[in-house]
DNA sequence: TGAATGCTGAGCCATACGGCTAAGTTAGCG
DNA sequence: CGCTAACTTAGCCGTATGGCTCAGCATTCA
C-alpha cells in the first residue's frame, strides 16, 4: 500500500476541504504541486503541509521530475475507509458474514490494515 | 438527516480512535454516557468532549433521561461519506452516472451496497 | 432530609493545525 | 554564466484539540 496509512491519519486529511479538493483534482489523473495549487489562495508553503499530510498517511505519492514535484492518487488507500465503513454497517446488522463478504471485494489486491483498537495510550 | 453534518466535521470527528470506538459500540445500540466512557482511561470530562464533538457533527443524537443521558447513533450520517466516497470513485471511473445510483441505493436501503464494482482500473 | 450517582462547567496546559513571510536550493533555458 | 521557475526550509502566530482537575448541580435512593 502506501506509507503509514492507519484510518487516524486518512480521516484527519480527509477532514480538511483543500485536501479533499486535491484529492478530487487528483483522481483524474497525477498533477504537479503547483498545478495542484492554483486554484487556492494560499501560498505555497501553506498547501505543500497538505500534501505533506496527504502523502505521510498514504492517500497520495510523490516524486520528483526534475525541479517539479509530481503527485498521485494512491486510490488503494480508501480502502482503509470502505473497510471501516463496512464494518460499521455490519455491526448494525449484527452479522459479521456481510463484511467478509465486502472486505473480500473491496480490497481486490488484497491489504489487510485494519485497526479499530478501542482505546489507545497515545502513541505519538 | 441530523443536526449540522458536514463532511469536515464528520471526517474530523471520526479520525479519532476513541470517537470511533464510541461510534462502534453505539452501532449495537443505545448507551448512557457512563456506560460508554467506562472502558477508557479518561477523565468523563475529557470523554464528554468527545461526545460533543460527535453530537455537534451530527453522528450521534443525546437526551437526557433524569440524571442519565443516553446517546444513540445516527446512522444517517453516514451516507455523507459514502456518498462523498462514491463521488471520488466516479471519478477514477469518469462517470457521473454510477453516482446517483450510488447514492439512491445507499439512501434507500442503508446498508450493504458498498458498491465495490472493480474497474477501479482506469489508465488516465 | 441527606448522601451518593451521574453528569456538567470552568479553566488550565501542551501539542497540533493551518496560515503567513523570508530566505534558500535546484533544474532549465538563453 | 546568469536568470527564472518551482519548490523547500525555517520559523512565527493565533486557534483548535485532547487531556487534566476542581468544583457544581440535578436525580435517586436510603
Amino acid at each position: 500500500m502506501a506509507q503509514h496509512s492507519t484510518l487516524d491519519g486518512v480521516f484527519q486529511a480527509v477532514s480538511d476541504p483543500t485536501r479533499r479538493a486535491v484529492i478530487g483534482r487528483l483522481g483524474t489523473g497525477p498533477a504537479s504541486i503547483g498545478e495542484l495549487a492554483a486554484p487556492f489562495d494560499m501560498a505555497l508553503p501553506s498547501f505543500m503541509k497538505h500534501i505533506g499530510h496527504l502523502e505521510r498517511c498514504g492517500l497520495i505519492r510523490t516524486r520528483k521530475s526534475g525541479r517539479v514535484r509530481i503527485c498521485t492518487l494512491e486510490r488503494d488507500t480508501f480502502t482503509l475507509i470502505e473497510k471501516w465503513l463496512g464494518e460499521q454497517r455490519s455491526i448494525w446488522t449484527g452479522r459479521t458474514d456481510r463484511l467478509e463478504e465486502f472486505v473480500a471485494s473491496a480490497l481486490e489486491t488484497g491489504h489487510d490494515n485494519l485497526e479499530t483498537d478501542p482505546d489507545k495510550e497515545s502513541p505519538a
